[in-house]
DNA sequence: GTACTTGCAAAGATTTTGCTTCCAA
DNA sequence: TTGGAAGCAAAATCTTTGCAAGTAC
C-alpha cells in the first residue's frame, strides 16, 4: 500500500499544503484531533472545541470532519457501537492499527502487527484490489475483564 | 477462539434450543437472512420481508436483529458506510472473512485468509484479549475499478 | 473582490422506546 | 394462562442540507 503523504507532518501544514483554506475554526478542530488522548466523536471534539471557541457550531465539526475524511487524513471508527451508533476520529498515523473493544468494560486499545501488514499484501496481490482505508474491530473481553 | 456453537445449524433450530420464542415473523425474517444474495439493512430486510407478510413492522426488524446479534447469530456490518450511515447484517458463519468495499462501484467482496485467523490467534495471545466478534473491511479500488 | 466557509434552523436518516394488544409455549 | 413479542406512534440519536452572512486569500 503505498502512501505518498507524509503522515508525520502536522495536519495544518497538510492541508495549507493541498490549498485547502485554514480558518480559525479548522485550526482549532484539528489541534484538538491531534492532541487527544483519546478517540472522539463529533460530539466529544464540539464540546471541546467550545471551551476555546463558544461560537463554533456543531455543523462545523461535521463537516471539518467530513474534509478530513475525504483528504484521507482522519479515519472513522465505529468501535463496535459499544455506545450508540456514533463515529470516532483518529488523525492518521504512519502505520495502521487494530482496536479492541473491551465489551465489559469498554476500554479501547490499539494493537499493530506484521501480520496485518502481510495481510493488507496478501489482499493487494491476491484480489488486485487497491486498498484505500482499512479498518480492523476486535470486540471481546479484554486482559483485566477476561471471566 | 473456542465456539461451541454450530454454526453450520440453521437460526431457527439454534433459536428453538435456546429457548427462544419462534413467531412467525421472527421465522420470515430468519429465513431471509439466510437466504440471502447479498449485505442486508434493516430496511431491505423489512422491504423483502413484507411481500410476504405486510403486516410486518419495522421495529419488529430491528428488535429481532438486536436478539440474533445479541446471540452472536448474526454479524453486523458497516461496508465503510459507502452509502449513508446503515448496518448491513449476515448470518455468522464458520469463518471470519473480510469485507472489500469498492468505493468507485460499490462491490462488496468476501475474503477468507489463514494469515487474518492468525492475526486473531497473535491478539489473543499477545493482550489476552479474548476476541467475540471481529469486523475487518477495506475500502478501495477493486481489479475492475482500479485506475 | 470572490469564492469558500460558517452559523443557524430545519430537515433527513437511522434506530429506539412506551405502551397496548396479541400470541407461542 | 402468562410472559414474552408485535404493532403503532412517537421520540431519540446522529448527521446533512439550504441559505444568508462572514472571512481567508
Amino acid at each position: 500500500m503505498p502512501e505518498s503523504r507524509d503522515l508525520r507532518r502536522p495536519l495544518e501544514q497538510e492541508l495549507i499544503s493541498r490549498g485547502v483554506r485554514m480558518t480559525h475554526q479548522r485550526r482549532l478542530l484539528i489541534q484538538i484531533i491531534q492532541g487527544a488522548d483519546s478517540h472522539l466523536d463529533a460530539l466529544a471534539l464540539w464540546q471541546r472545541a467550545r471551551r476555546q471557541d463558544p461560537t463554533l457550531n456543531k455543523v462545523t465539526v461535521y463537516r471539518t470532519l467530513a474534509m478530513l475524511k475525504k483528504y484521507g487524513l482522519v479515519d472513522e471508527l465505529d468501535l463496535m457501537h459499544l455506545e450508540g451508533g456514533r463515529h470516532y476520529y483518529e488523525a492518521r498515523t504512519t502505520r495502521d492499527h487494530i482496536h479492541l473493544a473491551c465489551i465489559k468494560c469498554g476500554r479501547i486499545q490499539e494493537f499493530e502487527s506484521s501480520l496485518f501488514e502481510k495481510l493488507k499484501g496478501q489482499i493487494e496481490r491476491e484480489r488486485r484490489f487497491s486498498i484505500k482505508v482499512v479498518r480492523v474491530e476486535a470486540g471481546g473481553f479484554c486482559d483485566r475483564c477476561k471471566p
